[in-house]
DNA sequence: TTGTAGGCGTTATCAT
DNA sequence: ATGATAACGCCTACAA
């Protein structure tokens, strides 16, 4: 930088405001300290801004190890979130924790480390987000706590989604729909989105008039082929199953397959927030209700460094609507059973 | 850092020494300095560190977003990577970049931000290797190019996993296999892992006198069920499938399943550097020949740091060897078909 | 074995 | 609108 400055012919601290537009500088300075930028192709040093300025432009990806292995949405959402803090010159951290801690990112934060982290896969009661409110730990939740009234999250539209999907279950004239929803352990671990899902279904249903039967599968697609092909034997009026999971659905068509019911001409199949890839390479093509998960983490990143910007007043909390993309697993329910 | 020097009544540059250990302290000031750290629950500014020493500790992980979307194989990696970092004090940047490119990850580290990268998926040609190393950028990479001699790397040894499947459905009886693929533009792309699979197949095959027949499948289901079905039809002879895609191996199920050969009774199969996870969750558990995809991560990220620190003098040239993890989709062909 | 002091490359606070 | 010049918090010769 003191090169720029030198063959710009201005001081360092020149070269410095016309690069951060902190302070009004002359048109004509400005295009000299450009000129002489590119001539040294000069890169300024991301140490040294961190160490003098208040920010540092890193932000840190907590991601809990010892949850189930990441599936191809949580990936989206991971990918999606680093290029969107790329475009805005943020670096995106990626810090592997055990689903309760915070100490870490605690730390990073008191090292001078990163500016403020994004928190995945967040439980209806999060120990981690009050202790890091409590250290002063910009936040972020993909996912939201119970009671988020005053934390900046992005997180999908649970009861929107479920009712979407119920409709248009109900629509097509199914009367008794099961849900095929992750192992119990999810629900006690109070995994926000598994439990605002399922509560969003039972009341859809009831709206709707539309007997929800709910099972639960092991995220593995053993599991679900077994529930599903036990839950068929012992409710034989089911004529559409709605799934959580990408194993899940994968089950699903098995076990559909195994016990010869035809999708959709006996049963339909919706898939809840699944990534429209999964959705794409199934066969056949499943009908989903879901959002892009890429704009989990995207909106996520853009948030937080808005609101390290002090853009916005007010903490941002959005939750994204999910659309009904129907593919070739939904029909209307066979004659017989109407 | 200067509270705790004060505290422990010495001089900044002790406090440094002692955390260092770059110059001998004596036994007594080392403690009193620990204590004094404890007492103000210090912990040493980041960008400091980054500013006055040679390291930053921060390494970049390489990875182009125009190819297939990331699968479980990759995402393993990816943690374990950032898990390794972190053991050893390193930061794990995530970095997305169009596949040819590094003009991004050439500025990260004229910018003093990290001390090398990480390069994932990399391609027999590799424009971005020798530009990195070029700009002297220390490289790890999870792959190799086509002659990588004085590079650092870390990958599968196909060959060894090539032979490794071979040798076993031959001892089986098996005396025709089918190779379900990756898409012909994999191969164009020179995707190196793709290409040293197909090759060795073919070597191994001629060595255990059996026929190999390739056939090419895009990375989905529906494409590899259709493209297994085919080959069942034009070559009745194939009593074993090897698959090295995710999506092959439940594409080739559904597709045996679909025109009635039961697996492994008529039909057997095996994953080829499949993630145990995948293995375990098809139904039924899939054959594989593959090893931990956490070991590329790992040991790429700690061969990374090792070099930083000049622990060894030669570069690290790792190859993982596969294991034949026997599942329930192999067995001896059909007598009828022998 | 320990202390002193200069420097790392920016940002930010004074002046001018 | 622009220049000097302290911090920023640590590392590392150099001295003692």
């Amino acid at each position: 930088m003191a090169d720029v400055a030198r063959l710009a012919g201005v001081s360092i601290s020149t070269v410095s405001y016309a690069l951060s537009g902190v302070r009004p500088v002359s048109e004509a300075t400005r295009d000299r300290v450009q000129w002489a930028i590119e001539q040294l192709d000069y890169q300024p040093n991301v140490m040294a801004r961190g160490l003098a300025g208040r920010r540092t432009g890193f932000l840190a990806l907590l991601l809990p190890t010892d949850e189930s292995p990441a599936d191809p949405f949580m990936i989206d959402i991971i990918v999606s979130a680093a290029e969107a803090a790329r475009e805005r010159g943020y670096h995106l951290l990626l810090w592997t924790e055990p689903a309760g801690e915070s100490a870490g990112v605690k730390d990073l934060m008191r090292r001078g480390l990163i500016d403020g982290a994004l928190l995945l896969s967040v439980r209806l009661d999060e120990d981690r987000v009050s202790a890091l409110r409590e250290a002063d730990v910009p936040l972020t939740l993909i996912g939201r706590t119970e009671d988020p009234v005053d934390s900046q999250f992005v997180d999908s539209d649970a009861e929107q989604a479920a009712e979407v999907a119920i409709a248009h279950l109900a629509e097509l004239g199914h009367r008794t729909v099961a849900y095929i929803g992750p192992p119990r352990s999810a629900y006690e671990d109070g995994i926000g989105i598994v439990i605002r899902i399922h509560d969003s279904l039972v009341r859809s249903a009831e709206r709707h008039s539309v007997r929800l039967i709910t099972a639960y599968a092991e995220r593995n697609v053993a599991a679900s082929t077994q529930t599903v092909t036990d839950l068929m034997s012992s409710e034989p009026d089911v004529t559409a199953v709605l799934a959580l999971d990408d194993s899940a659905i994968a089950g699903v068509l098995d076990g559909l397959r195994s016990i010869d019911q035809s999708v959709p001409s006996d049963v339909s199949i919706i898939g809840l927030l699944v990534s429209p890839q999964v959705a794409e390479l199934a066969w056949p093509k499943v009908t989903t209700v879901s959002h892009d998960p890429r704009d989990l983490g995207r909106l996520a990143a853009l948030a937080m460094i808005d609101s390290l910007n002090g853009a916005s007043s007010r903490t941002a909390q959005v939750l994204l609507p999910s659309e009904l993309a129907e593919r070739s697993t939904t029909a209307p329910p066979p004659a017989a059973r109407l």
